[in-house]
DNA sequence: CATGAATGAGGCTTCATTCAT
DNA sequence: GATGAATGAAGCCTCATTCAT
C-alpha cells in the first residue's frame, strides 16, 4: 500500500477525492504523531482529528506503522528532490549550502507538525516501521550525505575551503541542519529564521574568534 | 516518590541495599526505554533487565511514569553539577567551553544507553512525565542556558570573540552539544571524540572559510 | 425477504435477471461458508466470488442471516421433495432406500459446495440463524424422519425386515446417511460411491458376520 | 504453550492451581465454544464462564487458537490412549468393538459439552487451528484407522467375519462411531446408549434383513 | 521485602451494514 | 439497479497496576 504520489491533478472525481482524503488523514496523523509520539498517539484520535471514523483510516492505509510509513516516505521523498536540485556544484559552496538551508527553512515552516515530528520522535519513528522499509530510509539518507562529502571535496579542490577534515565539515553541516529542523533555531517566523542561516553561515566560514588570537589559536 | 539521593555513602545497611536496587532498576529501565522508547517498553521486560519481579519496580518507584521522571532527574542534576562547575568565567571561554564539550563526552561513554534514551525518545520522554515534572526541567535547562549568554557577553567584553550576536553563538555551541549527544558525532571512542571536539572548536573559532576568501566575505 | 422460488421459467426479463443474480450470489456464498464456516466468511469474499460489489447483496438478501438462510432453505426443500417422491411405500423397502442413498449421492455430485458447507459447518449453521427459521427446519427434518419410522414399520409388518426396534433401524439408516454426506465414504466419483452404497446395503440387510457364527451370536 | 499434562498429582501448589486453572478455563471454552462455534464465541463469554477476567485466559492460553488446539489435543490425546488399549487383537472383534463404543459412550456422558463441541462444529474447528497442528492431529487420526483395518484383516483370515471389503467395513464402523458421537444416537442415559450398542452390533454383525430373503438377495 | 497471578481499561483491527452518487 | 466509501460496534490482545501469599 505504498502508493506516495498525491499529484492531485487531472483525475476522475474518485481518485481525486481518495487523493485528498488520504492526504487530510495523513496531515491528522503527522499532527498527533507530533504531539504524542508513534506508540502514544491513538487511531481514534487520528480519526478524530481528520474528521473521519477509525475505520476509514483502514480505507487509505492497511494499518498504523502503514500510515506512520508513508507519512515518512513523502517527506523524504520531497527533501531528497529539494536538495539534489540544489546540491548540484554548479555554484559556489557556500551559495549551495545557504540554499540549502533556505530551501528547508521554508519546508520547516510550510509543514510545521511534520517537522516537530521528525525532530521530536526522531529514532522512535524508525522503531515504528518495519526493519525493510527502515533500512531503505536509511539508505537514501546515508547516500545523500556521502555525495554531499564529494561536494565537499571539490570545495576545497578548487580552494573554496580550508584544510580541514571532510568529515568534520559534513558532521558540522549535518549537525547543524539537525538542529535547525528541530528547534528552528528558536526563531518564530521565517524571516527570522533567514537571518539566522545567514549569520550561522558568517560563523561556519570564518569563525567566532577575533582575527588576532584565531591566528595564533590551535 | 521523588527520592533522588542515591549516594550510597554511610548508611545502615538496609538503606544501602535499598539504594542499591533501585540504581540497578533505573539502569534496566534506562537500557530498555532507550530500546523500545517509552510507551513501547513495558515494565514486564524491564523487571527481568532489572533481574526483579514485575512488582518490586512498585516497590522504588510509584509507576512508570514516576520511574522514567527519576531518570531524567538524575541524569539533570549530574549535567547540572557539571556544567557548574566548568562554566564559572574563571577560565577563556574557549578553555570552558572545550571542558565542557570533553566532560559532555566522558558522560556519553559513560552512561550510554542513557544518552541513546536521551537522544532517541527526546520529546516523547517529556510528554510521558507530568507537566509540572517538565516545567521543573525546562526551567533548570532555560537557566542554564541564560547564564551561559552572560558568560559569552563577559567573553565578548573581553575580546575573546568577534561581533556576533550572543544569540547566534549560545545556538550554535546548543546545538552542537545536542548533535554530539544525539550521534556521538559518528565516533566509536572517547578519544576519536575529543579529536572531533579539537577540530570542532577550530572550525567554530575560525572558520571553514580560506581566510583572504572570508575576509572579504559577508 | 423469504422469496424462494427460483424456477427461471417464463417471467418477464428483469424478473429473470433477478432470480439469476439471487442463484449467483447464493452459489458463490455457498462456496466461502463450505470453505470458511458462517462467521468467518465475509460479505466482501461473497461479493467478489459472485462478481458483484458487496452493496449488491443488499439488494437479494436483507442481511447475512438471510443469506444462510435461503441456502438452507432451498437445500432443503430440495431434498424434502426428492425423498417424499421415494419413499413411498409403494416399492420395496430395499430398493426404496437404495434409491435414497442413490438420490443423495447424486445431489453430492452435483453440488459439491453445498455438502461441504453443510457437513463441515453443521451446527453453527442453524445457530447462525433466527430461532424461529431454525425451528422450522427441525419441525420439517422431524417429520421426515417420523414418516421414514412409519414406512419401516410397514415394511417390518410385511416381513421384509427382523425383529428389531424401528429406532435402531432408522439410527443406523440416517446415521449413515449423514456419514455418506460428511465424507462421501470417500469416495471420489459418483460411480464409486454407488459402489459403495451397494456394500453397505449389504452390509445393513445381512450383516458382517459370519452365517453360522453370526446365526448362534447375540 | 502446548503443555498438555493436567496430572493433578504431587506438584507444589501453585503448580497444582495453575493446572486447576488452565483446565477450568478449557472447560468453559469448551462448553460455549459447542454452543456458539469457533468464531462466534467470544473470550469474554468463556472468562465469564470460567469465573476468570479476560486477561487471566492469556495467562494460560497464548491466544483464542492456542486454547481450542488445547482442548482438541486433550480430548485426542485421551481417546488416543483409550483406543489404543482396547483394539489389541487380544479378544474376539466383536467384543473389542464392543468395547471401543462403550468406552466412547463413557466419555460421552462423562464431557458432553466435550462432544457437542467437536461432532457440531466438527470441521471449522480444524480451520481454526494453524495448519501445522491440524496435520498433527489427521495423521494421528489417519494412524489409528490404519492400525484398525490391520485389525479388520486379522479377524477376516480368522474367519470372525464374512467377506466384505476391509475399507467398507471400516467405514461402517468409522461413520457409526462418528454418529453416535455426534447425537449419542438420541439416548439420554449411558445405559440406554450402551443398550443401543448392543442391537448396533446384532445389526452389524447380523443385518436388518430376514434370513431367508437376506440369502436370497443381492 | 519480593513475587507473580489476576484484573480491566484501552488500543488496534475487522466487517456487517448504510447511503450518496 | 449497482457501487464502494464511510461508519461504528465488537472482538482480540496487551500491559500498567494491584494484592494475596
Amino acid at each position: 500500500m505504498n502508493n506516495q504520489t498525491n499529484t492531485t491533478e487531472k483525475l476522475p472525481r474518485r481518485e481525486r477525492e481518495k487523493a485528498l482524503h488520504r492526504q487530510e488523514i495523513m496531515d491528522a496523523a503527522i499532527k498527533v504523531f507530533a504531539e504524542k509520539g508513534f506508540h502514544a498517539a491513538t487511531l481514534e484520535e487520528i480519526a478524530q482529528e481528520a474528521e473521519f471514523s477509525k475505520g476509514a483510516l483502514y480505507l487509505y492505509f492497511s494499518n498504523k506503522e502503514d500510515l506512520m510509513y508513508n507519512i515518512l516516505y513523502d517527506a523524504f521523498k520531497g527533501w531528497s528532490v529539494l536538495f539534489n536540485n540544489i546540491i548540484t556544484g554548479k555554484k559556489k559552496f557556500r551559495e549551495e549550502i545557504v540554499e540549502m538551508f533556505n530551501g528547508m527553512a521554508e519546508e520547516i515552516f510550510k509543514k510545521p507538525h511534520l517537522f516537530d515530528l521528525l525532530s521530536a520522535q526522531h529514532a522512535s519513528l524508525f522503531n515504528s516501521i518495519s526493519e525493510e522499509n527502515r533500512n531503505e530510509f536509511i539508505e537514501k539518507h546515508t547516500q545523500f550525505w556521502s555525495n554531499f562529502e564529494i561536494r565537499i571535496k571539490k570545495a576545497k579542490d578548487i580552494g573554496e575551503l580550508r584544510e580541514i577534515p571532510v568529515k568534520a565539515i559534513t558532521g558540522m553541516v549535518h549537525g547543524s541542519l539537525d538542529a535547525m529542523v528541530q528547534n528552528h533555531w528558536n526563531c518564530e517566523t521565517i524571516d527570522e529564521l533567514k537571518q539566522g542561516i545567514k549569520i550561522f553561515m558568517e560563523i561556519l566560514f570564518n569563525g567566532i574568534g577575533k582575527k588576532k588570537e584565531a591566528e595564533g589559536a590551535q
